[in-house]
DNA sequence: AGATATTCCTGGAGGC
DNA sequence: TGCCTCCAGGAATATC
């Protein structure tokens, strides 16, 4: 599912295709997704030029030469095909550009979403108003400071993306199964010497899932149409009752009404 | 304030 | 084969 390593290679090949190209017109084939898709979005878009392609947290960023940028979230099931052959079901919003290309964001569940921000006022627009910093560029210390007084559990904490922006699920498994740290420790309860095995390890796995061209889990593609890998080397990620690599039993719990993957024998 | 539960939606998997 | 239930994912919202 798109976490921030999907959410960047998904930004990365779609900037191949719209970086610097002259939006053509585009296509709105439901009004909504998670919430209504603005009113104006195609007058604001046909004729602009994209001028850079970027990301927050788990979200995508389309520049444009009018102080637009375009703003989605895949949700969960979202994902970009490039020059498709046909239409499909779930085939929300259509993009083309006057060199030829044709970009089309697919969501099935509908948990994504696309909003039009004025790029100046991106940072005020609530979404993004109250996200934490990005991983990359975190450090132990910061990580500290945020999980101080706090007695929710940690799986819990890394989840929320007020105190960090970008994780998810799957990643929040494998970093807490690297650093060695139990998913159910009080997020303030974890020494500095913990957190400084911990911040590595969310680094390492983000990139690693990046290098490798994002996760494909279930439905993740991306924008050209070639399969992730990355999901091949989840430790303990979906694995229930597999061996961990380094001697221990994947175990599944609930937190949050959602499940986590760690090891009982390596994580305290 | 913090912690927890619920909601949105579809499709795939597994049980019978 | 079909019908049923359960589950996955992210984030806003509601409720304790």
């Amino acid at each position: 599912m798109p976490e921030l390593p999907e959410v960047e290679t998904t930004v990365r090949g779609l900037a191949r295709v719209l970086q610097g190209q002259r939006i053509s017109s585009v296509q709105k084939r439901r009004p909504d997704l998670r919430r209504a898709l603005p009113q104006d979005l195609g007058q604001r878009l046909t004729g602009a030029r994209v001028t850079g392609l970027g990301r927050r947290a788990k979200y995508g960023l389309v520049d444009t030469d009018r102080g637009d940028t375009l703003v989605f979230h895949l949700g969960m099931s979202g994902y970009w095909r490039v020059d498709p052959h046909e239409l499909l079901k779930h085939d929300h919003f259509v993009m083309d550009t006057e060199a030829g290309r044709r970009i089309v964001l697919n969501d099935a569940r509908r948990f994504g979403s696309l909003d039009l921000v004025e790029t100046a006022e991106l940072g005020d627009w609530p979404p993004f108003k109250a996200l934490g910093p990005e991983p990359f560029g975190l450090d132990a210390r910061e990580l500290q400071r945020r999980l101080a007084g706090r007695s929710a559990a940690i799986k819990l904490l890394l989840l929320d993306q007020r105190i960090v922006a970008g994780l998810g699920n799957i990643y929040v498994c494998e970093a807490l199964y690297r650093a060695g740290i139990h998913p159910r420790r009080a997020g303030g309860s974890i020494s500095l010497d913990r957190l400084k095995r911990l911040v590595p390890a969310i680094h390492d796995v983000l990139a690693e899932a990046i290098e490798a061209g994002g996760s494909t889990l279930k439905d993740f593609v991306s924008p050209d149409g070639e399969l992730g890998y990355f999901s091949k080397a989840f430790a303990v990620y979906d694995r229930e009752g597999q061996p961990c690599g380094r001697g221990g039993t994947v175990k599944r719990i609930v937190q949050g009404g959602r499940s986590t993957f760690y090891c009982p024998q390596c994580q305290h």
